[in-house]
DNA sequence: TTTCCCTTCACGG
DNA sequence: CTAACGCCGTGAAGGGAAA
């Protein structure tokens, strides 16, 4: 007999540009796009985040910036300013833990806690929840919406009802119910495609969860392997998976769009040094023990490809890992002659 | 044979 | 008119090489 557990989960509401206009009001109340240069329109980038007013202009995350600035030139973009929003962060996660003890942290401005014995109800949970969001609005000024449920995953759904500026619990005898009229892609994991190969297998578009548990766990498994399983269960309402209060990094990277495509080798390695020095130094700065390097090439027809090659575990600097790179790099611009639009550089990290 | 390495793919914030 | 398209990180699959 294994008992349940209450799961909370917390989410900064449209954090980086939230962030931002705690620290311009002036801002408050016009549309905000945090994320890449738009450039009169002629941008590269993504936005990163939004707030709600632009989103009333069909502004929405990871939309490509020239598209944000032709729905609304007139709103204010703002680069994206992370060793801030990183600051901001550490102090909102902070005051979490002073409440539920440690978390699971998922990004800068997500994180799970396992407040079973802490709260022993649904009731307390809810009470833990709103005490966390008041103190991190008395502290910060940043609002913040709060999920409870029986899991991860379920915490996580209520969570993205309530946004923003919000707290929902769903009670274990009502997950089932809960999620059954949501799209399949509302399950964390589930995306275009797999939603696209679960339409095929169904022969019926926009998929509800109710119409994918359907699937029986058997074709599951055939269609997508051991997560197939993890669907089945998912799609009922079931996670099994634990708050992992101590992840380790398994990969250190950096990566970098040419303004224009190029197949110059100067701007090419010059680019590619300045990113292995950059990841070089978080890797000593956290004296991460490294076995592998990683070199990413996307061409100017947006394919994308990897060489990489590994090492005895150990400590290296920016010299070692550039001698060890740079070969896989120039092999790109030897075995094709497209352009490139992008170069990236990752170390793998080991224990 | 089993394990490791390399590469790609899907996904998420 | 249509396409537009970052920068991080994780986990899994599948094929081939190495042990």
């Amino acid at each position: 007999m294994k008992k349940k557990r209450i799961i909370l989960h917390i989410d900064m509401d449209y954090f980086f540009a939230q962030v931002e206009e705690r620290e311009n009001p002036h801002f408050r109340g016009k549309p905000v796009v945090v994320g890449a240069d738009p450039k009169e329109g002629k941008g590269r980038g993504v936005v990163s985040t939004c707030n709600y007013e632009a989103r009333k202009y069909g502004i929405r995350s990871g939309m490509p910036i020239s598209r944000a600035y032709k729905l609304f030139p007139e709103a204010v973009f703002l680069p994206v300013n992370m060793h801030f929003y990183e600051k901001v962060s550490v102090s909102i996660f902070d005051i979490v833990r002073k409440n539920v003890g440690e978390v699971e942290l998922v990004s800068l401005d997500e994180a799970y806690a396992d407040i079973t014995k802490k709260a022993g109800s649904y009731k307390k949970a809810e009470e833990i929840g709103e005490r966390i969001r008041k103190m991190v609005f008395r502290k910060e000024k940043l609002t913040c919406t709060v999920g409870i449920g029986e899991n991860k995953m379920m915490a996580k759904i209520a969570c993205e009802e309530a946004k923003p500026n919000g707290i929902k619990t769903v009670k274990s005898t009502e997950s089932l119910k809960f999620i059954e009229k949501m799209k399949v892609e509302k399950i964390p994991g589930i995306g275009p495609k797999t939603r696209e190969v679960m339409e095929k297998h169904l022969g019926k578009k926009n998929l509800k969860i109710k119409d994918a548990r359907k699937i029986k766990k058997e074709k599951l498994v055939d269609l997508f392997g051991k997560r197939g399983g993890d669907f089945y269960n998912k799609l009922r309402g079931v996670d099994k998976s634990s708050v992992e209060t101590e992840r380790d990094v398994k990969t250190v990277g950096k990566e970098h769009t040419f303004q224009e495509d190029t197949r110059d080798p100067q701007k090419i390695t010059k680019t590619f040094k300045g990113l292995v020095f950059s990841v070089s130094k978080k890797v000593e700065r956290e004296s991460l023990s490294t076995k592998g390097v990683v070199v990413v090439c996307r061409f100017e027809d947006f394919e994308t490809h990897t060489r990489q090659t590994s090492f005895p575990k150990g400590d290296y600097d920016s010299d070692f890992f550039y001698k060890k790179s740079v070969p896989l790099l120039l092999r790109f611009l030897t075995e094709s002659n497209k352009k490139i639009r992008l170069v990236g550089f990752r170390v793998i990290t080991g224990s």
